[in-house]
RNA sequence: GCGGGCGUAGCUCAGUGGUAGAGCAUCAGGUUGUGGCUCUGAGGGUCGGGGGUUCAAUUCCCCUCGUCCGCCCCA
């Protein structure tokens, strides 16, 4: 019994969730391809220190060994555990190959060794995509990524969602006015204010008080926790910038909502929220999450922002980003399981040619033939098993037509062609096939 | 790393100190040119593993492994 078992956090998917899995890849790759970006594939396999480079943590890294290596040495390979490591070591080995703006999308699985539970897994699929500048990026690409990730919520069909937009140097400037200083307690207070939604307000106060007066705790939980659309958030944040930091964030932030009206993307997708933070530290400008407003437990399905250099570690070059990451396995892998993804089917096929007599194989074949060369993924029945049973079949994985014929109408050049869905049939010239298929 | 729940047929689960059942799924047939519906029948279990108590353990106890959920952190 316990011979076969799942691998707590290494999920896999039934067929027909596979395939529905795969709609949404799609879905996502078209998009990205549609404004231009090229798919990358790293391996899977990054060196021990390119991963440390940023900062992770050994303990949920995933190392590489041969089982029968007679030594303990294997801390050299790993699996990755992002897909942004990657790419910082990719764009600094082959810098001098890639044209700049370098814009890319990857979408694969990345490891980490974590406890799982619902919504964490070991083996997660993310859809990263990036544009790398070299020496400086415009601000434009801080707003045509969300205006993607706009493009590819609505054809995902999972209701209604908001991107959530922020800029670090807003946050900055605001803990700077309230006294706070240093990068550490800079972050910290960022930190409390990302978790505002979660905690209670006497929590907030208390920890939000190690870092700065009181009265200044005060003011500060009272301004985050303010509700406001966007444009009069912008205008508050304006009122109240002094330092150079703090105007600097309210002018990116302006700007970047300014270019995503011009992107076509609709007031109500995004909102401005100066109480987002983002839990790494690498960000250093624009910031964004998207929640989707049926599914609030899934917390953020889609996040990134803008980073100043990117490959620090790696090269001298100074490799200015901005990026966005959709978890797919925590967007998708509860949804399926909750059965609130439509599911069509367990084929990739459109048509099941059915075999009734054997002895005709090759006219069956030429029929299956002719569809594939029109673009028409066709599955054939080649088991020999009565009609119904292929009918079945068919019904079961969810084919949307099957095509029989029996001797006489092979020889008169004819199939019978059916809509499962519909229960319609018709007798069509094979000539006429692809037409009516089309 | 810490805390809690659960392991019985392929799946979802009942059940009892005297070596097991349902529904669904699978297969065959009713139906030799038509799927979904229905009827009949069949196959399929070392009751997660190890130890203990007992005449007897799937059941009670201990350990262990697995899995799920929460905390932490994140996608």
């Amino acid at each position: 019994m316990s011979k076969i078992a799942p691998i707590s956090g290494f999920p896999e998917l039934l067929p027909a969730e596979q395939v529905a899995f795969n709609h949404a890849l799609n879905i996502i790759s078209s998009t990205y391809q549609s404004f231009g970006f090229i798919p990358l594939d790293t391996p899977a396999v990054e060196r021990v220190d390119t991963l440390l480079a940023k900062g992770a943590e050994e303990k949920e890294i995933y190392g590489l060994r041969r089982i029968q290596a007679e030594d303990e040495g294997a801390k050299e390979l790993a699996l990755r555990f992002d897909l942004t490591v990657p790419l910082a070591r990719y764009v600094a080995q082959h810098y001098g190959q890639l044209n700049f703006p370098f814009r890319r999308y990857h979408i694969g699985p990345v490891w980490r060794g974590e406890r799982p539970q619902k919504g964490r897994y070991r083996q997660f699929y993310q859809a990263d995509i990036d544009v790398i500048g070299d020496g400086t990026l415009d601000l434009y690409h801080d707003a045509e990524l969300p205006a993607i990730i706009y493009q590819i919520f609505t054809k995902l069909e999972l209701g209604k969602f908001t991107i959530r937009l922020n800029n670090r140097k807003v946050l900055q400037g605001f803990m700077a006015q309230q006294g706070v200083e240093g990068t550490e307690n800079i972050a910290a207070a960022m930190r409390v204010i990302d978790d505002l939604e979660k905690m209670p307000r006497e929590k907030v106060l208390a920890q939000l008080s190690t870092l700065m007066s009181a009265d200044n705790a005060d003011h500060t939980l009272n301004f985050f926790a303010q509700s406001h659309d966007n444009q009069a958030w912008l205008t508050e944040l304006e009122k109240i910038a002094e330092n150079d930091v703090f105007k600097q964030g309210v002018a990116e932030l302006q700007a970047v909502v300014g270019a995503l009206y011009t992107l076509g993307v609709p007031d109500d997708a995004f909102k401005v929220d100066p109480a987002i933070a983002r839990g790494l530290g690498y960000y250093t400008g624009t910031i964004y999450e998207t929640v989707l407003h049926d599914y609030p437990e899934l917390g953020s399905v889609c996040s990134g922002g803008r980073y100043d250099n990117l490959a620090e570690k790696f090269t001298n070059k100074p490799l200015p980003g901005v990026g966005i990451s959709i978890g797919i396995s925590r967007l998708l892998l509860p949804l399926l399981e909750a059965d609130k993804v439509p599911l069509h089917g367990a084929t990739m096929a459109k048509v099941l040619v059915t075999v009734q007599e054997r002895e005709a194989l090759p006219a069956y074949f030429e029929l299956a033939t002719i569809l594939r060369e029109a673009g028409i993924a066709t599955e054939m029945f080649l088991e020999p098993k009565k009609l119904p049973k292929q009918l079945k079949y068919a019904d079961k994985k969810g084919f949307q037509y099957i095509i029989f014929a029996n001797a006489d109408e092979l020889a008169a050049g004819n199939v019978q062609l059916k809509n499962l869905h519909t229960g319609e049939q018709q007798e069509i010239a094979k000539a006429d096939l692809v037409e009516s298929l089309k």
